[in-house]
DNA sequence: CAGGCTATTTAGAACAATTCTAAAAAGTTG
DNA sequence: CAACTTTTTAGAATTGTTCTAAATAGCCTG
């Protein structure tokens, strides 16, 4: 059974309301908002002791577990985005636009990469048929700009 | 330093001739052969520990520790891949065409998917600028054949 | 605005997958 | 076969994350 709905709280910014449009069920804590707020001006992808580290100014006491609590409720309401590089610490962004990361195998480094063209994934692969696609996690590999120079050979 | 190369076992098979050929420095040993016999059969991407119980068949006192050993070896001679589904265990292949996984998010089943045309990343994402692509991890998402009919809605 | 409810937060324990360690065993070379 | 290197082993350690139980806070009803 789901519990009651609440209302988001009543003072509203232009990123509680992205939260309140999207969030479906999600009270906005500080706590939350903080979160969210980190992420909306990161554009690093940082990892979830990342995010704890940058809160920690706002908000000295926050522990770990309210952070990862926080990254969970956000990313299943949609509001923000988990990023798999291999399989190490999961990391985080707020860019909701269609993209796909390039990872820099030299300095770890993620980047967002917006889409040249339309891509629908099941045009170019040979899907088993009767499979329902919902999405295509994409993480494009190698060297970004500054450590391509430096590479041997 | 490198240690100095040695040569493979002197018997042979079609697995030891794409070891030997493939695998640049790779000391061909009875579970690095098993290991790799174990996964060329499994068109299943198997976890660590799913081809630790399955060489165990034949080698019983194989350690969970071997295998991990082994599929670094192999993976670093390029003789097989890891896989990444978000960042749940690894599991790793044997198939070293090119391709895309399938990951069905209701049973967790991984198939490989085959090109239907030539794929170039960086022709559908506006890359940074400088950047050296060495290769795309695409993992595409969705409802397998079976699943998808049970799925609500 | 007190009482009752639910949700959130907390610190720390627990967990799972993997890597590390140190020692034993096996293989290779001179 | 002696000296050396590599592989294998069992178990400990590590890492990133999730769970737990208790404390706290928020909201609604009367």
């Amino acid at each position: 059974m789901l519990p009651t709905p609440r209302k988001s709280t009543p003072k509203a910014s232009a990123l509680d309301c992205r939260l309140a449009v999207m969030g479906a069920d999600l009270r906005l804590t500080p706590h939350r908002r903080e979160v969210f707020q980190v992420l909306a001006e990161s554009t690093d992808h940082p990892t979830a002791y990342d995010v704890f580290a940058r809160v920690k100014d706002r908000s000295p006491h926050i522990s770990l577990a309210t952070v990862y609590n926080c990254l969970e409720h956000l990313t299943t309401g949609g509001l923000i985005k988990q990023v798999h590089v291999e399989r190490s610490q999961s990391r985080y962004c707020a860019n909701l636009h269609e993209h796909v990361h390039f990872h820099c195998d030299a300095c770890g480094m993620v980047t967002d990469a917006l889409p040249a063209a339309n891509f629908a994934p099941a045009e170019f692969w040979q899907l088993p048929p009767g499979a329902k696609v919902t999405r295509a996690d994409i993480s494009i590999r190698g060297l970004c700009p500054t450590c391509a120079p430096k590479a041997p050979r």
